[in-house]
DNA sequence: ACGTATCGATACTAATACGTATCGTAATAG
DNA sequence: CTATTACGATACGTATTAGTATCGATACGT
């Protein structure tokens, strides 16, 4: 940790503060253009465009237009619920059918390509894409697995690691390359890759 | 069909024939450029640098990068060898452990990210990828699945094109999103996806 | 009231890529 | 040999974006 110089750290700087409008507005058009047009289009002109604010504005908080990405994603962080039903095989399914119809679902998926495209130059972008948008999904499924076989209905030699990338990969996978890129996910999907791995899921 | 009007359409036109040299070249810098820059740094003159040819030799055979795109997926077609080894379950594991190691998924690993950020504006470059990149394999896990239903060692009542999805999509999901960009699939890798789904594959 | 930092807007330079045109040269058909 | 087309190289005008500078106006502390 680096010390703070000043004594009284959190005294406000003179002058008129930061809009956190502004902020707002950034990081909403930043998220907006990543899903309407894609990662080409995300130029910081466009950003200020889009949020209603001047360039300077942008660059007095950010240097990137990754720095901004970074951001917007931590920005999208959200609560993922887990199902408690009694039943894994229950609570994986209601976990499919959820993420199926989720609004950050739908950022997920047209944006994710493109990230993942970015990795090579800029791999914070990916950290961050991973931090706030996959991990929290994947640690659900964890959850779900590891009180499946403290209560008994999980086989106790599970791979729970490679089920939480066997999952989402699957799922995705089909989203982006099997159908039509504006189709969305047919209903019966979670319901077909549940039926197919809890075969290796389910205690004898 | 359009009837051709010249009766003898195989003439050859007068003037200097176009060089198969340059179609090689612009087909492998576009490839190459691809893989170790990315998809945005992919630009007509980039090409025409790295091939070593004038933007008119490019521009003579192709009005966008995206054309040249998916004539070099096309070009990059290859023959995909299918494992008989008598046991289905065996030729799962022989066709994850080639695909582990074979070049063309080299390319498609930091390739397919990008590629799939083009979808909505381009489909057909989407399309070449699919077609020419991932078909070829995903047609062999379900010759393989198909043989060993009729054989008797894969239940009958299996969802094949849902695992012709599972497995490469849990792997490239992992490569993708789970390893530090520059790393190779873990040798077991292949071993640990078919312990796990294999459950739900073989016959009583 | 005064000092200071932010605001949106606009103007500007530099860099990059596109797509076209032109050059002298090379390769092929008749 | 002549006509025709392709070749690599170079130059050019246009468009987009980055990043900086400047503007008058605004919002906050003292």
């Amino acid at each position: 940790m680096i010390p703070d110089h000043d004594a009284a750290p959190k005294r406000r700087r003179p002058g008129r503060p930061r809009s956190a409008r502004a902020d707002r507005d950034i990081l909403e058009a930043t998220i907006q253009i990543l899903v309407e047009e894609g990662y080409q289009a995300l130029t910081i002109e466009g950003i200020a465009e889009r949020a209603g604010v001047g360039k300077t504005t942008i660059y007095r908080r950010f240097s990137t237009v990754e720095e901004i990405i970074v951001r917007a994603f931590g920005a999208l962080d959200l609560h993922v619920d887990v199902p408690d039903t009694g039943s894994t095989r229950e609570d994986l399914l209601q976990l499919g059918h959820a993420f199926r119809v989720q609004a950050s679902a739908a950022v997920m998926f047209p944006v994710m390509g493109q990230i993942v495209g970015t990795a090579l130059s800029n791999p914070a972008v990916l950290d961050a894409f991973r931090e706030h948008l996959m991990k929290p999904r994947q640690a659900t499924i964890r959850k779900i697995l590891e009180r499946g076989v403290e209560r008994g209905d999980v086989r106790p030699d599970i791979d729970i690691e490679l089920i939480a990338d066997l999952i989402p990969g699957g799922i995705i996978f089909y989203k982006l390359f099997q159908l039509p890129p504006d189709a969305d996910l047919p209903e019966d999907y979670p319901d077909r890759v549940l039926n197919t791995i809890w075969h290796g899921i389910k205690a004898e």
